[in-house]
DNA sequence: GGCAAAATAGCACGATCGTTCTATTTTCGC
DNA sequence: GCGAAAATAGAACGATCGTGCTATTTTGCC
């Protein structure tokens, strides 16, 4: 099977067939100024007054396009997803499985989270916002970060099978332990302004290796592959 | 030196020579109201309406005692900050300088967030709310904020000094891991509902004391230390 | 190039917000 | 218990919000 990051939510099948009509090319446009928007001030306040300023179109111009706020809303976080994904998770896939993987998955991570630090995370915010706000918008955002996190979690399991990890590893709680990471790098550079926080994190996560790595580097090929990684 | 705490926003001194006349009373039922919604909602969702609406009074009621929806936040933000250094801060302070009373820190700590998953931790949903909102609410939490990490370190290292702690460790290091689990443990209790996560944020302290401890006083590290570290 | 359909604008609605002003009630020292 | 001062209520304001309704403009197929 190919790793990737399931669209756990569904979104239309996007026409390639012909260019885009002009509804979905400004729908699109919108998109991209809320996503903006809302990683500023996050998605409860995104609000289609400014969302239409900023776009120069009408509020029901803009309105129009979603149907309601909270469409809206989830659009933003199906978008912030596909982001990530290209940015993060898919890039690493070209290293080989294991700590190599697990490696660049954190390094994009945090690439990515350092340039948040001006712009904000949707997945830290948004989880704050809807913590106890249940409905379709938590259940979008939960559900994108579970899938974010799971991928995490099978590349670890995938480097202790490889060898690459301590044979007593326990996988869930190294990937817990670099999800606090990214958490504290967030919290302490943006909100208290640390810039100390980017270099603790890599310092993190230097620390995590050297607890759960193997201390000899694996042998590159030497275990025939079991059957084929299952979840 | 004593340990303390301190106020860092100054708040008017409270009246000890007499019972407190009836608008400090009212006052301070207000804030606790305010303090139980804003830890659900936010800083941000507290509005003067809903806070009428709870304490069974008028909105202009609510709002003479504070002249403002921001010094009403300020307040809130005081009320928590004192609160909390009453339940993890001083306690604490019972327990030996060194590990001990690291331990007892982080242990006040994770009970305090432990229970703060149904109710909210202002700490850190102001913190995404202002992260980017520059203004008194947001100096009024971030030196909050400040103060408690402060104190932390301080705590850490002393650990170092009392020889707890190895030569190389690096306190400021220990003391953001510290931090990370915390916030990984709100994130992934709170809003990915995740029971496991409590045992989790333990198991990393336990790990993050093997990595900086002098090894000796406790079986080493494949024992759990704790027996209340199970899931 | 005309014409249905899609896209966008304009306007108004009810609700909620923080805040102000004025009136009324309650407190509390004397 | 009188009376000044403090506390609270009530109503209204302008602003902003999401949303529904109806025009108007623009698109894109024939």
């Amino acid at each position: 099977m190919t790793a990737t990051l399931s669209p756990l939510i569904p979104s239309e099948a996007p026409q390639r067939s012909r260019a885009l009509p002009k509804g979905q090319q400004t729908k699109q446009a919108i998109l991209d100024a809320a996503l903006a928007l809302a990683s500023q001030i996050g998605l409860e306040g995104l609000s289609i007054g400014a969302l239409a300023e900023v776009t120069h179109m009408s509020k029901s111009g803009v309105f129009a396009h979603f149907g309601s706020r909270e469409e809206l809303q989830i659009s933003v976080i199906r978008e912030y997803y596909s982001r990530f994904a290209d940015e993060v998770f898919y890039p690493a896939l070209q290293q080989p499985r294991g700590l190599p993987r697990v490696r660049a998955l954190f390094d994009n991570w945090m690439q990515r989270v350092a340039v948040e630090i001006q712009s904000g995370c949707i997945f830290i915010s948004g989880a704050v916002e809807f913590d106890d706000r249940p409905g379709p918008v938590r259940d979008a955002l939960a559900s994108s970060v579970q899938a974010w996190l799971a991928a995490l979690y099978r590349a670890v399991v995938q480097a202790k099978q490889e060898g690459h990890l301590l044979p007593t590893a326990d996988e869930e709680q190294m990937a817990f332990e670099i999800h606090a990471l990214i958490l504290a790098l967030h919290y302490e550079a943006r909100f208290l302004q640390n810039p100390r926080s980017v270099g603790r994190a890599h310092r993190g996560f230097d620390n995590i290796l050297a607890r759960y790595g193997q201390a000899e580097p694996a042998p590159p090929l030497s275990t025939p592959s079991h059957p084929s990684s299952k979840e």
